[in-house]
DNA sequence: TTGAAAGCGCTAACAG
DNA sequence: CTGTTAGCGCTTTCAA
């Protein structure tokens, strides 16, 4: 790591911020009229206003946006608690372009999976005085929101939803995900089926479960050995697939219940990846450049952060509105690898 | 789209949030005082802290981030423009990961790659009275800034330098990484080595492209139609994949600039992807379960993540300390397609 | 050790 | 149309 340091910062000397008292001397006014000028109050004479904005100019002075809102008791922030930054996370683009769209900007912090984290993610939220709070659930108990929300702060679930208080939700129709992978598959002349996911106390991991043994059942088929769940790990996985793909009747595809397991399915799999069938749930970056292209089940990211956005909205101007749980549709795409016949 | 409405809201009616006055009435003491508990300055008397501690609980009080720091002048939050939230940002996984550890959160917001966002994000940030601004250049001007910098406002450059204002910086030690992977590919065989990536006027464009040109002409190879810049666009990469591959004597090796000329030449070779080595500058999800993997020059972004937030404390305790410029080192990764022999 | 009073920079009643 | 006067919820001199 190499430093190059130049001969001496630019601002040595620290200017002092304008604020809009200096503003008001500067014009000759009063504070008060400046503060109308800046919020674009029509009720100031036209020269007046002309020499205020004269004066923010000369003095380049911009409003401290920290105490306008203490004033005005709304934050212009939206928190978000999500489960992390760094991997692609469509829904936080989402939610930040229509965030963006109402004059709002996002206040993003991750939560890493960890329940103690999510808490002190949104209740550092809540003390900010954020506007509305969108998070992707992963405790299942809430009930440390519950005050939060009676003083009227807007909570949305997104994925998951929220466990002992009501708040609103955006979720994916999980279950009609699962049907259409499921039937995709059968479509394609495979009969074992067999299904690797995220644990089944996580709510999308238990749903997705529940929702491949119903069609398994449906379809008539065994589910004996077809259904692995638990926590995403290489161990989990290698076992997972030991299981399904060896003994007599191994299963000829695959369905995986989430990115990460698709993921680490494929990794695990290598070369051998051609020879079974498989849907992965969720969409990522990539799988069309994988051989085979990755057929998935893809959540529809853009409406599921705008939505929540909306139902945000909606909530801060009415706070005695119905809770709502909005079910997002998901689609198949066919890329390949859930294309592939039995054998 | 589903929508499940269950009865009605929780908290109809919006209960009113205690403030630190009303801790101080129910605890029966001064205001004073139960900031002093809040602040956890030992100078109260210890059955009085009990007390106060037990009001605070009882109306589940929690201090208003905004009017502390609002007081205090200081927001506890370092605001990060980055080109965007959507893709894989490992650097801004690294930043906030470092801000926490700081006990500092990040206000992330957009540019989209547009020089309007860039200056709208950051400046509001100002406005925010955040503690200090990341950002990922997108204008080469930024005397907007100036001002904002010469008020004490902390501002560091992460993966291109400001321009025409000075300001600290974290960039990746690009002529190196070109290095590394110029002499891999010469390593193994090939002399016909092309490079295709982003426009020359952005920073990391011109730089790597210019020390391709200079790694070709140290090695005694010609330099016409081996460098294509511009936009990366499906049309601009067919094309300079046309003239590189085309002809009598057709590139075996192709360095390609960033990761999204990567993905887009990877995607249209398709499946002669396999009969040309490239080495991609820049590292993502999934580059090994491609066939062959892909080789890459790997940015470290957990350091450059950071050492940007360092610099960023640095500035903030001492704002006459001289400006830096760090250039951290990257690695080259071998994962197959960098070591494909010429054909 | 505790408390009263004065602001941080701004907006919002209410007069003139 | 413009100015005066109170605060938003908190921290911080400065006394007691």
């Amino acid at each position: 790591m190499t430093e190059r340091t130049a001969a001496h910062a630019g601002g040595n000397q620290r200017r002092k911020r304008p604020t809009m008292l200096d503003v008001a001397r500067e014009a000759g006014v009063a504070l008060r009229t400046v503060s109308r000028v800046v919020n674009n109050d029509p009720t100031v004479g036209p020269e007046l206003a002309a020499r205020i904005r004269q004066a923010i100019l000369a003095l380049d002075y911009a409003p401290d946006e920290q105490a306008r809102q203490l004033r005005r008791g709304v934050s212009g922030i939206i928190g978000a608690a999500v489960r992390n930054l760094s991997d692609a996370h469509p829904v936080l683009s989402s939610v930040d372009r229509t965030a963006r769209e109402n004059r709002m900007t996002v206040l993003a912090m991750s939560t890493e999976d960890e329940e103690q984290r999510e808490r002190d993610a949104v209740l550092s939220m809540c003390r900010r005085r954020v506007d509305g709070i969108i998070m992707e659930p992963i405790s299942t108990n809430h009930q440390y929101l519950a005050s939060e929300i009676e003083s009227g702060m807007p909570v949305v679930a997104v994925d998951r939803p929220t466990g002992g208080v009501a708040a609103d939700a955006v979720l994916s129709d999980n279950a009609a995900g699962i049907g259409l992978g499921f039937r995709h598959l059968v479509l394609h002349g495979h009969q074992r089926i067999a299904y690797i996911g995220d644990q089944e106390r996580v709510f999308t991991g238990r749903e997705r479960a529940a929702a491949f043994r119903a069609c398994t059942a449906a379809n008539g088929g065994t589910l004996e050995g077809r259904v692995h769940t638990g926590v995403i790990e290489p161990a989990f996985i290698a076992a997972a697939l030991a299981a399904t793909l060896g003994g007599d009747l191994p299963a000829t595809a695959l369905i995986t219940g989430n990115a990460q397991t698709t993921i680490e399915v494929l990794r695990q799999l290598g070369s051998a990846a051609g020879d079974v069938a498989i849907v992965g749930f969720d969409d990522f970056l990539l799988a069309d450049l994988l051989r085979p292209g990755l057929t998935v089940v893809a959540q529809d990211s853009a409406t599921i952060g705008r939505t929540a956005i909306e139902l945000l909205l909606a909530r801060a101007a009415d706070h005695s509105r119905p809770v709502q749980t909005v079910t997002v549709p998901v689609e198949l795409i066919a890329r390949g690898s859930g294309e592939l016949p039995p054998r």
